[in-house]
DNA sequence: TGAACCATGTAAGCCGTTACATGATTCG
DNA sequence: CGAATCATGTAACGGCTTACATGGTTCA
């Protein structure tokens, strides 16, 4: 309940940015945050409606070649309310790692089936890293060009650090599992 | 739709792992699974309810001093429904990280603001560091007497990686954002 | 012509939390 | 006696995804 809808700031943070329809910020949302953020069509509409309703945005409908367009803005109550939301603590995100539940309870799986868990793993983060690396490598050309470049590359800077440190575990694990081939499940006493 | 329910794995887990009532699996969650898992009552209960309707649990109730307790247990198809979700890939999370939502737009807010955001998140970190390592400290104490041990130590010590990572990440975005006091924000041409 | 893109929205439904409701026992 | 713990469950509600439904434009 004291849950805060944390769509409606996405979507006002990416209205500031120059996103106009609902469309927009979809589209937005796959090409820049992405990477630890992602929306869909079936709520970003009912935001922005709300949204709307509280008086954060304006709409207004373009009638574009017979097409309606409802093209959404920032008003100063909406600037204000992503302001406030700045100072905002970041509300706890449910912890829910799958992957750990796993491990966790790795004692009742075939360890071969746990190994191979972590090497899925390994190569999800592998290919993540070269992703960062190739977005962090493309984005000094366009420096300059805009204030937002530094916030971006404090985004991706995370997910570098995190990535390494998930593949430095990813090798740790794999040491310590692999001893246990299946011979060593067979012991089931209790 | 296609998306598994996480939670009733969990409670496969646990069950498997002894606890008897869905008390027990609550309290469980809080003792081991809680750094990367969290259940309510309210979901674990008609968890149950459904897994014993699909036959994964068995359900036994006891009349202890006039209360009522039900009692569950793995099943053979619940156990092999366990068996085969370790070979299941993990289902991806929905990516949300709201710090890293700040940041991205980061250049609306006031420099201060995404500064004492970063400290936060610095100390939560720090805190969940020290935590980590008394729990891997008291450890080796109760080795041996558990073969879970092992398994245990590898979530624990993702824990350490990942935590390490972020209070790095955290001290490189200050030392970036550092410099930004409040006199940057006054250009405000656009 | 068909695929891809632009564009908007609703409905169904699961996931999951919080709050509510109830009541016994144990321990300080 | 009161707090904590054991114990079970429901109701309300919000968050979010998927699927459905629709239709125009652009480009190969």
């Amino acid at each position: 309940m004291a849950a805060i809808n944390r769509t409606e700031y996405a979507v006002l943070g990416l209205l500031a940015m120059g996103a106009r329809t609902g469309y927009d910020i979809k589209k937005m949302v796959e090409e820049t945050i992405g990477h630890f953020w992602n929306e869909s069509f079936g709520h970003i509409y009912p935001v922005l409606k709300r949204l709307h309703e509280r008086g954060w945005v304006s709409k207004t409908t373009e009638v574009v070649q017979g097409r309606n367009r409802n093209v959404y803005a920032l008003t100063a109550e909406g600037e204000a309310a992503l302001q406030a939301w700045f100072k905002e603590p970041v509300a706890p995100t449910p912890l829910r790692n799958e992957l750990l539940l796993k491990l966790f309870f790795g004692r009742f799986a075939q360890p071969e089936d746990l190994i191979a868990q972590i090497q899925a793993h390994r190569q999800r983060q592998q290919a993540g890293w070269v992703q960062l690396q190739q977005i962090l490598d493309q984005l000094p050309a366009e420096a300059e060009l805009s204030p937002h470049l530094l916030y971006w590359r404090l985004t991706l800077r995370m997910g570098v650090h995190v990535t390494q440190a998930l593949m430095q575990w990813g090798d740790e694990a794999l040491a310590l599992l692999g001893p246990l081939t299946s011979d060593t499940q067979t012991d089931e006493e209790e």
